[in-house]
DNA sequence: GTGCCTCGAGTTCC
DNA sequence: CTCGAGGCAC
C-alpha cells in the first residue's frame, strides 16, 4: 500500500491520525455552531478545516470514516446551498377543485372532531403563486432561511433572504425565543415586467412567469443579485416555535403583521361552506386586479386546538385545503402513443404531443394512465367521454393537473383525420416480448416476463436507489441505466461490489473515472456515498426491496412493527407455513390479505432470497427507531379500539396512540395489551374479557394519555 | 356489500 | 398530481 500514498506524502498512519483529529474538531465546532448557536471559530477557519479533511480523504479514500463530517447532510461542498432539515416539516396542502370537494372537506373535519352539527370557523385567504420560505428567528433575530425542498429538507438561503426588504431581520422586543415564520416569496406583475425588460436590454435570460423569476432570484449564489430583484414576502404560517402569541390561526397571523411582516389583506373568517365559497368567488373576481399571481384560495381551521386535534395525514394536514382555480388549457396534436414498462411490469401509455405552451411551460409528453383511459372508459366500465377514444393523429385539449402534470382532457373529433384508426393496446411486452396480461377487474396490463424482462429489472434497480429508498448520492436513474448497460450492475448487491470493480484499490486510474461524465472526484464521491449507505433505516430498506403493495408508508409500518430486519425476515419466511405468524402480520392495522400475501410470496421466492443474501453481505439495516415515547404510558403496547368513542373520533384516537409509540391493531388477540371500549362494543370486548386483558373506558384512556 | 379513506404506482418538467 | 385498489367501518 506504500505506493498509494497521497500527494501530501503522508503515510497511511499519519493521514489516519490527522483525519481522526479533524473529524473530532469539526464535530466539536458543529455542535458549538448548530446546537449552542455560539461558533468559537470564524467561518473561514471552519472551512479550512473542512477542506483539509476533504483533501486528505481524496488522497486516502480508504480512510474515509462512515461518520466523516464531509458526508454529513447540512455540510455540503462549496457549490450550491447547504441542506437544512425542517424541525417541523413544510407539508403541502390537499387540493379541492370543486365546491363539492370543499363541502366534503368541511364534513370530514366535523366528523373527525365529532362535531357533526356545530359550526367550525375557518380562515380563507388567497394562495400566492410563489415559493414558500421558512424563516427562523432566535431571540428576535433572523438566523436562518430555508426553502421548502421536499418538505423535510430544504436549502439554506439565509444570505439571500436577508436582502428581501419585506423580511424583517429583527423582530420587536418580547417575541418568543424561537419563532419560525413561514410564507411565500413572490414577485408582483409590474416588477416582473420591469425586470424582464431590464434583462432583455442586458441580453440576459427572460423569465417565463413571475413564479419562475422569484424562484430563480431567491436561489442566486450571489446575494447581491437577489438584493437587486424585486422580491416580496407574505407571512401566512409558522413552524417550530417556543410559544404562540394567540390561539387562532387568524390571531397569530395578525400578530405577525404587528411584528412587521406583510400579511395578506384578503384573509377572512368564514363560518360555513357557503361563506367559504362566497369568499372564493370574491377572490376569483378580484384575481386580475391583485397585481400578483394566485392559483387558488386556502382554507384553514381557525382554532389552533382543533388544528392540533386534527393533526396530519402522511403528507398533508387534515385542517387545511387549497381550493384551486381551474387550470389553463391548450390544444395540440397527439403525435404518437408509446408504452413504458414500470418496475411492476405495468404497461403505461404515454402521449407524445406536438410541443405546446401551457401555463408558461412547453409540454411534449403526457400520461395516459392505462388502456381504458385511451378508450375513454371509466373505472365502472362506462364511457367517460362518449365516443372520445384517443387516436394517434388526433387533436386534443390538454391541461396541467394541479398546474404540474400534463394530462389529455378530450378529443376534438371534428379534426380527426379521415384515415385514423383506433389505438390497439399491445398484448405483448414491448421490452421483452413476454405476454402482457390484464387480470380481470384490473385496469393495468402487466408484462409477465418478471426477472427476464430487462425493463422491469432496471426499473427495480432504479427504485432501489431512489430518493425515498436508499437515496445514494450520485447514483440515480441515469447512472443505474449506464451501469446496467455495461453489465456492472444486475442486482442490488452489485452496487456494493462496484468498488472492487473500479477502485480505489483496483485499477489505476479508476475505470469509472474514464467513463463519459465521470471524473476521479465524482467516482470517489460515489463510492463513498455507497459505503455510507450500508446502514439504511429499516423502513427505507424494506421500501427499497420494491415488494408489490409495499410503499413508503407500509414499509415504515412494517419496520416499526417488527423492529429489526432479522426479526422481520424470519417472521415473513415463517408466515408461509405458520398460520400464527401470518395472523400476526394480518393483525397489524393497515395490513390486509393482499398485502400480506404479496410480502409472503416475495420471501417464498428462491431468487429473491438469494438476491437478499447476496445483498446483506454488504449492508446492515438499522433497527427501526421508535417514535418519541419519553414518558409515554403506552409506548410499545398494542392497543385495540372498539365500540363508539364519544370524545374523539376513532381515527383521531388511533393517530394519538401511534404518536405515543403504541401499536394500534384492529383485532384482539393474546398479544393485545390494552382494549379501549366505548358503548356498543361487542365481540372484541367479549374476547378481551375471555383473554383477561386490561379494558379501559374512553375516559380512563384520555386520563391515561393526559387529556 | 357499500362507502369512505389512504396508500401505491404511475407520470411531467425544471 | 391522479387513478386504482386495498383495508376497514358500518
Amino acid at each position: 500500500m506504500a505506493a498509494r500514498e497521497g500527494k501530501d506524502n503522508l503515510s497511511e498512519e499519519e493521514a489516519a491520525a490527522e483525519i481522526a483529529r479533524l473529524t473530532s474538531e469539526i464535530n466539536h465546532h458543529d455542535i458549538a455552531y448548530h446546537q449552542k448557536d455560539a461558533p468559537v471559530i470564524s467561518d473561514a477557519e471552519y472551512d479550512a478545516l473542512k477542506s483539509r479533511l476533504v483533501e486528505l480523504e481524496l488522497a486516502h479514500p480508504e480512510l474515509i470514516r462512515p461518520d466523516s463530517p464531509s458526508l454529513r447532510v447540512g455540510a455540503p461542498p462549496a457549490e450550491g446551498f447547504a441542506k437544512v432539515r425542517h424541525r417541523v416539516p413544510m407539508l403541502s396542502l390537499g387540493n379541492a377543485f370543486s365546491e363539492e370537494e370543499v363541502a366534503d372537506f368541511v364534513t370530514r373535519i366535523r366528523r373527525f372532531l365529532n362535531l357533526p352539527d356545530e359550526p367550525v370557523e375557518f380562515t380563507s385567504e388567497p394562495k400566492i403563486d410563489g415559493l414558500s420560505l421558512s424563516l427562523r428567528y432566535q431571540t428576535g433575530k433572523l438566523i436562518g432561511a430555508a426553502t421548502r425542498g421536499d418538505g423535510h429538507e430544504g436549502e439554506n438561503v439565509t444570505a439571500n433572504a436577508l436582502t428581501i426588504k419585506e423580511i424583517p431581520n429583527v423582530l420587536p422586543l418580547g417575541v418568543p425565543d424561537l419563532f419560525e415564520i413561514r410564507g411565500e416569496v413572490y414577485m408582483r406583475h409590474a416588477d416582473f415586467d420591469a425586470l424582464n425588460a431590464a434583462q432583455a436590454v442586458e441580453g440576459r435570460k427572460i423569465f417565463a412567469n413571475p413564479r419562475n423569476a422569484a424562484a430563480g432570484s431567491l436561489r442566486q449564489l450571489d446575494p447581491k443579485i437577489t438584493a437587486s430583484r424585486p422580491l416580496r414576502f407574505f407571512a401566512y404560517a409558522w413552524g417550530e416555535v417556543s410559544a404562540l402569541p394567540a390561539d387562532t390561526q387568524a390571531g397569530v397571523i395578525a400578530v405577525l403583521g404587528e411584528w412587521g411582516f406583510e400579511i395578506n389583506p384578503l384573509m377572512r373568517i368564514c363560518n360555513s361552506v357557503d361563506e367559504l365559497l362566497a369568499h372564493y368567488r370574491a377572490i376569483e373576481a378580484e384575481r386580475a386586479n391583485l397585481g400578483y399571481d394566485i392559483d387558488g384560495v386556502v382554507y384553514k381551521v381557525n382554532r389552533l386546538d382543533l388544528q392540533e386535534r386534527l393533526g396530519f395525514r402522511s403528507n398533508t394536514p387534515r385542517w387545511a385545503i387549497a381550493h384551486k382555480f381551474p387550470a389553463e388549457q391548450a390544444t395540440t396534436v397527439l403525435e404518437a402513443i408509446e408504452i413504458q414498462v414500470g418496475r411492476t411490469g405495468a404497461l403505461s401509455p404515454v402521449a407524445r404531443l406536438r410541443p405546446v405552451t401551457v401555463g408558461g411551460v412547453v409540454v411534449s409528453n403526457a400520461t395516459l394512465h392505462n388502456e381504458d383511459y385511451i378508450k375513454g372508459i371509466g373505472a365502472d366500465g362506462n364511457p367517460i367521454r362518449e365516443g372520445r377514444d384517443l387516436r394517434e393523429g388526433d387533436t386534443v385539449r390538454i391541461y396541467r393537473a394541479g398546474d404540474v402534470i400534463p394530462k389529455v382532457l378530450d378529443v376534438d373529433l371534428s379534426k380527426r383525420p379521415a384515415d385514423s384508426v383506433p389505438y390497439e393496446f399491445p398484448t405483448i411486452c414491448p421490452a421483452c416480448g413476454s405476454p402482457a396480461i390484464r387480470e380481470p377487474g384490473e385496469a393495468v396490463r402487466r408484462c409477465t416476463g418478471g426477472l427476464t424482462c430487462p425493463a422491469q429489472v432496471v426499473e427495480r434497480l432504479k427504485h432501489f436507489v431512489s430518493r425515498a429508498a436508499m437515496d445514494i448520492d450520485g447514483l440515480g436513474a441515469k447512472q443505474i441505466e449506464s451501469f446496467w448497460n455495461l453489465g456492472w450492475v444486475k442486482e442490488p448487491a452489485d452496487i456494493f461490489t462496484l468498488e472492487a470493480r473500479f477502485g480505489p484499490e483496483g485499477s489505476e486510474p479508476a475505470r469509472l473515472a474514464k467513463l463519459d461524465g465521470w471524473g476521479e472526484k465524482s467516482a470517489v464521491n460515489l463510492l463513498r456515498a455507497i459505503r455510507n449507505s450500508a446502514q439504511p433505516e429499516l423502513g427505507r430498506f424494506i421500501f427499497a426491496l420494491g415488494i408489490r403493495h409495499v410503499g413508503e408508508t407500509t414499509a415504515r409500518l412494517l419496520a416499526r412493527s417488527y423492529g429489526s430486519w432479522a426479526a422481520w425476515r424470519a417472521a415473513m419466511e415463517a408466515a408461509a407455513s405458520d398460520e400464527n405468524e401470518r395472523a400476526q402480520l394480518l393483525s397489524i392495522d393497515g395490513v390486509g390479505t393482499v398485502l400480506a400475501d404479496s410480502v409472503i410470496a416475495f420471501f417464498a421466492d428462491a431468487h429473491n432470497r438469494g438476491a437478499l443474501d447476496r445483498l446483506l453481505i454488504h449492508m446492515n439495516p438499522r433497527t427501526a427507531e421508535q417514535p418519541d415515547i419519553a414518558g409515554s404510558p403506552v409506548a410499545g403496547k398494542t392497543i385495540v379500539f372498539t365500540g363508539t368513542l364519544e370524545r374523539m373520533s376513532r381515527s383521531e384516537a388511533k393517530a394519538r396512540a401511534e404518536s405515543l409509540g403504541a401499536r394500534v391493531s384492529g383485532s384482539v388477540s393474546a398479544r393485545t395489551d390494552l382494549v379501549i371500549a366505548g358503548p356498543g362494543a361487542g365481540s372484541k370486548l367479549r374476547k378481551a374479557a375471555e383473554l383477561g386483558l386490561e379494558v379501559l373506558s374512553e375516559d380512563d384512556w384520555i386520563a391515561l394519555i393526559g387529556g
